[in-house]
DNA sequence: TGCCAGGATATTGTATCCAATCTAACACTG
DNA sequence: CAGTGTTAGATTGGATACAATATCCTGGCA
C-alpha cells in the first residue's frame, strides 16, 4: 500500500537495479560481451573486474560462472576466463538452433497475436529501414521478432529464442559487412508480417525458417575465410 | 602432436574428472537434481551443502548460479535458492522446446550416421524393452535420441538438445505413470530408426517430432490436475 | 483483531590469507 | 643448439572470518 500509484510507479523505476552485487556484474558483462563492447577472446580477470565494478571477487566469480552457462565466457582452470570466441561454426550453430525455434515459437504465438501486436511489428518494421547502427538494428530487429513470438505463452522458450537472438547479436556487423543484406531482411520482414496477419501459420513459418536461414548461410560464407573455425 | 592417437584416445579418457571444486558441486547437484534425488521446491542452503560435499561456501555459490542459469535452481534474494519447480507449463515448454530442436537436430546428422551409429541405435532399443527402471530408462532413451543426432556437427545445438532430453527427465516418473506410454514409444523408436535407415530425412524429422509431441501431449494431460502451473 | 517493533536466522558481500598451478624466462646439458 | 630442468612471478581456486542486509517470526500494544 503505497501512498499512492503515481510514486508507487516513480520507485519501481528508481529501482530497476538489481536483485544482488552478481546480478548486476553479470547482466551488464553479458551485455558488453553481446554487444561487443569486450572482444572476443578478452581476457576476463577477476581482481580487473572486481576494481571496475567497485565490489568484491566474489560476485565476479559468480557472474563469470553464470556466463560460462550461456556459453558467452571460457574458463580455463587456473588460467581465468575469456570472452568466448566467435566462429563460422558458432555461428553456424546459432543459426541452425534459431531456425529451429523461431518457427515453433511463431507457431504457438500466432493464434494469440493481437492487433496491436502487429501494428508494433509493423511501426519496428519502419524504425529500421532508416538505422545503419549496428547495435540499435539488432535491438529493433530483436524486439520485432520477440513481438511475434511474445504470445506463444512459453516463457522458457521465448527465453531461448531471446537469449539466441541476443547470441546472434554478436555477429552482426559481420551480418552488415555482407552487402545487401538489410534491404532483403527488410522485404522479409514484411512478408513475414502479412502472413501474420493473414493468419496463415504455414506460410509464416516458412517465412521466418527461410528468414533465419538465409542469414545464416550468408554469414557462414561470410566468416568462412575472415574468422577461424 | 601427440605421440600417436591411441595414447590422445587415452589421456581423454582418463581425465573426465572435474577440473575445479565448483564444476564437481554443480554437476552433482545437476545430476541430483535431473534424477529427482533432490525434489522440486528443496532449499539449497549454502551452509548445509558445503558441509555435505566437504568444501567451503565459495564453490557452492558458483555452482548454484551455473544451475540458476540453467533454469535448474531458482535465487530468491536473501532467502536462499531452491530446486526448481516442475510444472505443467514448465513441461509443456520443455517438450515444444525438444519438438523445435530434435528434428532440426537429426536433420543435420541424418547424412552422416553410419552404419555403427544406426547398430548402436537399435542395441539401445532392444535394451529399453525389459527396462523398467525410470532412472535406466530415461538415459537410454537419451542416449538412443543423441546417438541420432550425434553426427549434426552442430556442438551448441547438441549439447542443447541434451540439455533439454536431460530436463525432461525430471518428468520420467510421471511419464511412466501414465499407463501406456512405453510399448507405444518403443514402436515410434523403431519406426524412426527404420526412417533414419532409409535415409528417409523427410518421414525421420516428422517422426521425431510426433514422438516428441505425443509424449508431451500425454503428460501435460496427466499433470495438469496433480501439479501446480 | 490488527499492526509494528525488534530479534533470530539466513543469505549476500567484503577482506584476507594461503595453496595450487600456469606461464615465461633463464640456466643447464648433451 | 635443441631439449630439458629450474625458478620466479602472477593469477586463479578455495578457506575463513566478519560485516551488512533482508526476511520471517513473534510478542507486545493499541
Amino acid at each position: 500500500m503505497p501512498v499512492n500509484d503515481a510514486l508507487a510507479r516513480l520507485v519501481a523505476r528508481a529501482q530497476p537495479r538489481f536483485r544482488t552485487t552478481a546480478e548486476f556484474v553479470e547482466a551488464t558483462l553479458r551485455e558488453a560481451i553481446l554487444t561487443g563492447a569486450i572482444a572476443p577472446g578478452t581476457p576476463l580477470r577477476q581482481e580487473d573486474l572486481a576494481e571496475t565494478f567497485g565490489v568484491s571477487r566474489m560476485p565476479v566469480r559468480e557472474a563469470l560462472r553464470q556466463l560460462e552457462a550461456r556459453a558467452l565466457a571460457e574458463f580455463h582452470p587456473h588460467r581465468g576466463a575469456v570472452v568466448a570466441e566467435i566462429s563460422a561454426t558458432d555461428a553456424a550453430d546459432i543459426g541452425a538452433i534459431r531456425m529451429a525455434l523461431e518457427p515453433m515459437a511463431l507457431r504457438l504465438s500466432l493464434p494469440g497475436l493481437t492487433t496491436d501486436d502487429l501494428a508494433q511489428a509493423e511501426e519496428l518494421i519502419a524504425e529500421m529501414d532508416g538505422e545503419t547502427d549496428p547495435g540499435r538494428m539488432g535491438e529493433l530487429n530483436r524486439r520485432f521478432h520477440m513481438t511475434l513470438y511474445g504470445r506463444a505463452g512459453r516463457p522458457r522458450l521465448l527465453a531461448l529464442a531471446e537469449q539466441h537472438l541476443l547470441a546472434a547479436d554478436r555477429y552482426l556487423r559481420f551480418q552488415f559487412a555482407a552487402l545487401g543484406y538489410q534491404p532483403r531482411s527488410q522485404d522479409e520482414h514484411r512478408a513475414l508480417l502479412d502472413a501474420c496477419r493473414a493468419g496463415d501459420g504455414a506460410t509464416a513459418e516458412r517465412l521466418v525458417a527461410e528468414h533465419v536461414g538465409e542469414a545464416a548461410e550468408q554469414l557462414a560464407a561470410f566468416l568462412k575465410d575472415r574468422v577461424a573455425g
